[in-house]
DNA sequence: GCAAATTAATGATTTATTCAAG
DNA sequence: CTTGAATAAATCATTAATTTGC
């Protein structure tokens, strides 16, 4: 398959490289916001979406703290194993012959709950000044929640596609792919942010 | 507060009542058409949303699992406890004294992976009858995933809220309520399903 | 009876694990 | 074997039950 009908996102060199940067600039899970503009971003050098840019912080946090769990766990035993408990007091820093410039230095990766900097404007590049105007008001609107957002997008649609009860008449539901989607759901009717 | 701005969906007795019907007629995951279809009926009781509905059912089963689990537990120690290993050859089926008219019984609870039936009309009321032409034609288009769905909806919103660096000049990030939202992305531009 | 204090349920989010395409 | 996608498990947080002292 070309590019039209791939199943799963593949990403480009020049995405993979600017989320990277991002990632290394402290984004870690960004708002629907966010990943709306980085979504845009990234859509200049291929086609992308929302969810590929969610799902791809999620795995990359995930794994690059599984990586790091096996650095340390490395740099223990070595560590035990030629010269033991000759820690020169104060928390070991570094693996010694770590030279991938990927990971954070040891120790140093900041999760979530670390109330991370995330000092940056997002993209080094033209920023389109777009979104000046945003006080933190987030007081009584913070409908960052997506859930809520979505919301007030999507229609019951009582006519789209599969029915309640896909019986088929044989009294089986037709298990599609191979399993039930996903978190699918949203869709609530027009009762907006009412009060 | 009556029901305005609860931070949280407050169930209705019959909301409860209903999702439990179709719980133990065996939905577990239901797709993104059935909670929306579950939603519209739902809402007839009192305010709901999608996403409550899909909670519901993620945390439903999961602890039915786990109140299975200690069941079964139970069970073995209290097996063990009184006539040890005396099993009439061929795995037990079901704890004596469990009168419980909710749980499936012993071990017959089916997890998702198990090709459950789900035989049902979700709604043992007047059946809309909506959706009737839907054949298993699923082989190109199933937007049953959500995500996709989401996408077409979305605008990339170059100019709605919150600015993808909000940084306020002193190059903090105003962390608004507790922590980032959730999983918040969606949001492509209109690529439908281009094949 | 009735609130403040505690505890139990359960709605909502995040993290870990698994599955499968390439 | 890497990694995008999806689900399940663990966790957090808020609301309702329940208890307790008055």
């Amino acid at each position: 398959m070309e590019d039209g009908g791939s199943s799963r996102w593949n990403p480009t060199k020049e995405q993979i490289s600017m989320l990277e940067n991002l990632y290394k600039q402290g984004i870690r899970t960004p708002s629907a916001e966010e990943i709306q503009q980085i979504t845009a971003r990234l859509r200049a050098y291929g086609h992308i979406e929302g969810k590929n840019v969610f799902y791809w912080f999620q795995n990359h946090k995930a794994r690059q703290r599984q990586k790091q769990k096996q650095h340390t766990l490395a740099y223990f035993n070595r560590s035990f194993l030629h010269h033991h408990h000759h820690q020169p007091a104060g928390m070991m820093r570094r693996i010694p012959d770590n030279n991938h410039s990927e990971e954070e230095t040891m120790f140093d990766y900041d999760d979530d709950d670390k109330q991370q900097d995330r000092t940056l404007d997002l993209f080094p590049l033209h920023p389109t000044g777009i979104l000046e105007g945003k006080k933190e008001t987030q007081d009584n609107n913070n409908n960052n929640n997506m859930m809520t957002m979505m919301c007030s997008f999507m229609a019951p649609s009582s006519s789209s596609s599969s029915s309640l009860s896909t019986d088929d008449g044989h009294g089986y539901r037709h298990q599609q792919q191979q399993q039930l989607p996903f978190f699918d759901f949203f869709v609530t009717s027009g009762h907006g942010q009412g009060s």
